[in-house]
DNA sequence: AATATATATTGACACACATCGATGAATGAT
DNA sequence: ATCATTCATCGATGTGTGTCAATATATATT
């Protein structure tokens, strides 16, 4: 029953939600955290900026981090999110493929 | 409560499902009907490419055809698609420029 | 230890969706 | 007129998903 979703289906299903892409906007911005020379956003402020509660932010990042879109890292209390670029722009190339 | 969905993400979704990829990916290919110089394929074409049942490919073809990522012609008995070169591109370079 | 903050998890709910069998509608063939 | 074929529509069903409130977990601060 539990056919395992395609890595390229994943991501699709994951870009195909609007507040996910907001989401990834959001992401482009400099944000109030910072790795290294990267920065990043915390979940706190991505749920500032949108109309929705905190567990479905959290649901949300995970769905994005699970189809590896973005990447998290743990830092004290937060969890500082970024865009995976390199994956973005394969899944760009992927569907260039696939369409 | 309805809040009419949007045109990419309407797009997104049609996309995100891998059967409506099949589909696409048959509509490459020269099929048995022929409108003018371009080549399209009928439901039944697919439907024998597929594991899935007649109503089922039927309300794939109405997705993507609602979305504007095919078109559809009626032509006797038969209903001929074809992919909307146009519409996937853009559908290309909206999602390069959102994502 | 007690408290506050950031996030995850759980349980619930409504809704969307993929799928199918049965049936209907349109058209062509006999 | 009857029948076969192609496709759409309807109704049902199971599964997935977006959302939230409540609660739990982790970590920092006092």
């Amino acid at each position: 029953m539990k056919t395992t979703k395609d890595s390229l289906t994943a991501q699709m299903g994951a870009v195909a939600d609007p507040a996910r892409r907001r989401i990834l906007a959001f992401l482009k911005e400099k944000g109030c955290c910072s790795l290294g020379r990267k920065t990043g956003l915390c979940a706190c402020d991505v749920e500032q900026r949108m109309q929705l509660s905190q567990p479905t932010i959290s649901h949300h990042m995970q769905v994005l981090t699970r189809a590896g879109l973005v990447q998290a890292e743990k830092h004290g209390r937060w969890r500082w999110y970024r865009r995976n670029e390199e994956a973005l722009r394969r899944l760009l190339n992927a569907l260039k493929d696939s369409l």
